[in-house]
DNA sequence: GTCCGGCTGA
DNA sequence: TCAGCGGGAC
């Protein structure tokens, strides 16, 4: 017969930030425990994971980073340049709108990224997930950042009947409601 | 041959 | 609202 349950089983939020602790990968976007993250760094993985896998773009990323440090220097190189290096990754409107987020930052914002998603989510070629995912990355913001496995995570956890992508909203509310106050402080543990 | 960890333009 | 975008993985 089963032991009655005395305590509660932990938040979903906890026991997954819990298996993040011992199972993270080491990735070169990946700020070092305890320190914070570069946005312009997490920006520039974001673009390129966007339908790309991390073995694809893990060597993209240390070239670009390499031949452009900071997003001024990304500005001031040409086109041609940016796309060339993008060659093989694929979807070059990523590059190009890449070039033109530069841009804005370094001209028209000093070089700083915008300080919010909300903000974020005007430069060209961020949408609703990237700008989730650099804010609470970079910011540690309370961001739901859902791509489309984690779209199917939440509608099977909550049983969502409605079919995408109208449910879209209604699963970003769920997952909204799943980020805690205080995932930095776990997150960020050594 | 099919299916992707998104975004944009129409 | 949705087709199209590129290359790799299965």
């Amino acid at each position: 017969m089963p032991r009655a349950r005395t305590s509660q089983q932990p938040s979903l939020s906890v026991r997954l930030l819990a298996w993040y602790d011992v199972h993270r990968r080491v990735l070169p976007w990946r700020a070092p425990a305890g320190k914070r993250a570069d946005p312009y760094r997490v920006w520039l993985s974001e673009i390129m994971l966007q339908q790309t896998t991390v073995q694809a773009v893990a060597g993209y990323y240390r070239k670009f980073l390499a031949r452009w440090p900071t997003v001024g220097a990304l500005a001031a190189a040409r086109q041609d340049d940016v796309l060339a290096a993008w060659a093989g990754l694929g979807y070059y409107a990523r590059a190009r709108n890449l070039h033109a987020a530069a841009k804005v930052v370094a001209q028209e914002m000093g070089g700083r990224f915008p300080g919010t998603a909300e903000a974020l989510r005007a430069l060209p070629g961020v949408g609703a997930y990237t700008s989730g995912a650099i804010a609470a990355i970079a910011y540690d913001e309370k961001q739901a950042a859902m791509d489309a496995n984690a779209e199917r995570v939440i509608a099977r956890l909550y049983a969502v009947e409605t079919p995408m992508p109208k449910a879209k909203a209604e699963l970003h509310r769920l997952c909204q409601a799943l980020v805690p106050d205080w995932a930095k402080a776990i997150s960020c543990r050594p």
